[in-house]
DNA sequence: CGAGTTATGGTCACGGTGACCTGAACGGAG
DNA sequence: CTCCGTTCAGGTCACCGTGACCATAACTCG
C-alpha cells in the first residue's frame, strides 16, 4: 500500500529475550530443596528471583538487563530464545512462553529494534547451575535496580503474567522436580502470591482438579507424619501457552 | 555472542498483521441495530465475522488474508496495526490489543518474515462502513476458506481469545455504543459463546459487577416493556490489555 | 381490552470456598 | 519409653455465587 514499506521495514533489528524465573530463598540462597530429596527440607520462605546479565556493550553499557540477543534467519523465535538462553546462562526452561512483542520506536538508543520477549520456569536445582560471575547475577524480581532500556517494564509485565497465571493455570510444577509433596507444591504458590495458602483447603482442591496424583512414595526424614509425594498427571492442559498449543475441546 | 548475527537478522522482515472482529446476521447483514436506536432491533442471532483482503501480489496471490503490511521505521507496533487498518478497511477500533508474534522460520515462502498480530474488536456500524469489494469481503469466522500463508491457524487463535477474554473481562461493549440495553449486551456474549444465557442471571451478574450503570434512559417503539438503557462505568478494568494497560492493585 | 412479548425482580437448591477443628504419624527431648 | 512439638491428612460448617426456574411489570398490536 505505502510506496516504500519493504525497502526501509527491512532495516527494523529484531531480537529475543527471556525473562527467567526461579525460586530462592529470601537471603538469596538457592533454595535446597531440590526434587524433595532426603534433604532436611528448607523450610524458609521462597521468594521469585530472575538472573540478568550485565551489558558489555553500548548502548547501555555496564547495565544489567534481560538475557537475548538477535534472531538468526534460520531459527523461529523460540529457538533463538533457546539458543540465547542456553549461550548466556546455561539455562535449559522446564517451561517457555512468548509474553509480548515490544517495539516502540525509542525503546532502544541506537537502532531501531523489536523485541519478543519470553519468559521461562526453571527448577531450583537447574537455576543453581547458572554460573554466576561478575556478569551474570541474581535479582529478586520484586527489587530490582534500574535496568537496561525497557527491561523493568517488562519485567513488571512478566511477573503480573506469572501471578496471574498461578491463579488459574496449572503451571507451579515447573518450579519443582518429577515428584513433589503437598508442602512443597503449597510453597510455590505461596512464593509466587505472597499470601500463605490453608493446608487443608490447598489439599482438597489440589485432588479434586485432577492435576496430581499419589506416586505412593512417602518423604521420611522429617520430625513429622511423613507427607505422601505426587506427581502431575498431565490431564489438566496448560492453558494458553501459545496458538500451537492444544486447545481445551469446546 | 554469535559471530554474525547482527547483520544476518537485519534482514528479517517485520510485519504487522490484524484480526477483526465483529458481530452480524448470521445472513450476513450488517447487524442493523447501531447504538440501539429506534429501530425496530434485530433479533436474529448475531455470529462473529472478519474481513479479509485478497492478495494481490506473489506470494500467494488471489488467496484472502489478513490486511497488514510492513513496519515502518519510525511508527510502533500497535501504530503499525493502526495505519494498516485505516488504509485497507477505513476502521478505526474500538478495542486493539496484541495477540502474538508468529515467526516461524518457513511460513512465508519467500523470505523470512515476522508477524506481529493483532486482534481488534469493532461496533457493527463502523463495520458497516468497510468498503466491500472485489478485493475486500467479510467472512464468518468460524468457517474460513483456506487463507495465505499461517492465517487460518492465527484466525482460530484470536477467536479463541476473543471467547476465553469475553468470560472473564469486560471487552464485550467494545461490540456495541456509548448505550445500550441488557438484552444487547447479553447478544453480544450470545453470539461470542455461541450459547443462550438466562436474561434474568445475566442482569443479576452485569449489575453486582458494577461495570455497567443505567442512564436513566429507555428505549420505546418495541412491542413489549421498554428496556433501560446502560453505559459502562469504566470502573471495572479491561484485564490484561498488555504492558502499558494500568494493572489492578494488589 | 386481551394476547403476545420482553423486562425485571425474586426464590431455591447446589457446589465451591474459606475458616476451623480433630486425629494420625513421625522425630526428638527427657 | 513416654511425652511433646510438628506437620500431614481428613473432616465439618457457614457463606456466597451460580444456574434453574417462577412471577410480575410494562409495553404494542390486533
Amino acid at each position: 500500500m505505502s510506496n516504500s514499506d519493504a525497502a526501509r521495514a527491512a532495516s527494523i533489528g529484531l531480537a529475543v529475550s527471556t525473562v527467567i524465573f526461579a525460586l530462592r530463598d529470601a537471603d538469596g540462597a538457592p533454595r535446597a530443596t531440590p526434587p524433595s530429596a532426603g534433604g532436611q527440607g528448607t523450610d524458609a520462605p521462597a521468594t521469585v528471583w530472575l538472573p540478568l546479565v550485565r551489558r558489555i556493550r553500548e548502548p547501555q553499557c555496564g547495565r544489567w538487563a534481560l538475557p537475548g540477543g538477535m534472531v538468526e534467519l534460520d531459527e523461529s523465535l523460540e529457538g533463538a530464545a533457546r539458543r540465547n538462553l542456553a549461550e548466556t546462562t546455561e539455562l535449559q526452561p522446564t517451561y517457555l512462553e512468548q509474553l509480548y512483542a515490544f517495539g516502540d520506536v525509542n525503546r532502544s538508543p541506537d537502532r531501531r529494534l523489536v523485541s519478543v520477549v519470553y519468559w521461562a520456569l526453571v527448577r531450583p536445582d537447574e537455576a543453581a547451575q547458572v554460573t554466576l560471575g561478575e556478569n551474570v547475577q541474581w535479582f529478586p524480581a520484586d527489587d530490582l535496580p534500574e535496568l537496561a532500556f525497557d527491561h523493568n517494564l517488562i519485567v513488571d509485565y512478566a511477573l503480573w503474567r506469572l501471578r496471574t497465571k498461578m491463579e488459574y493455570s496449572a503451571i507451579a510444577h515447573a518450579f519443582l522436580g518429577d515428584e513433589f509433596t503437598l508442602a512443597e507444591l503449597r510453597g510455590v504458590y505461596e512464593a509466587v502470591l505472597q499470601k500463605p495458602l490453608d493446608p487443608a483447603n490447598f489439599r482438597r482442591q489440589m485432588e479434586s482438579s485432577g492435576a496430581i496424583e499419589a506416586t505412593g512414595g512417602v518423604v521420611t526424614g522429617g520430625r513429622h507424619r511423613p507427607p505422601k509425594l505426587y506427581r502431575y498427571t498431565g490431564d489438566v492442559q496448560l492453558v494458553d501457552a501459545g496458538p500451537l498449543t492444544p486447545r481445551i475441546p469446546a
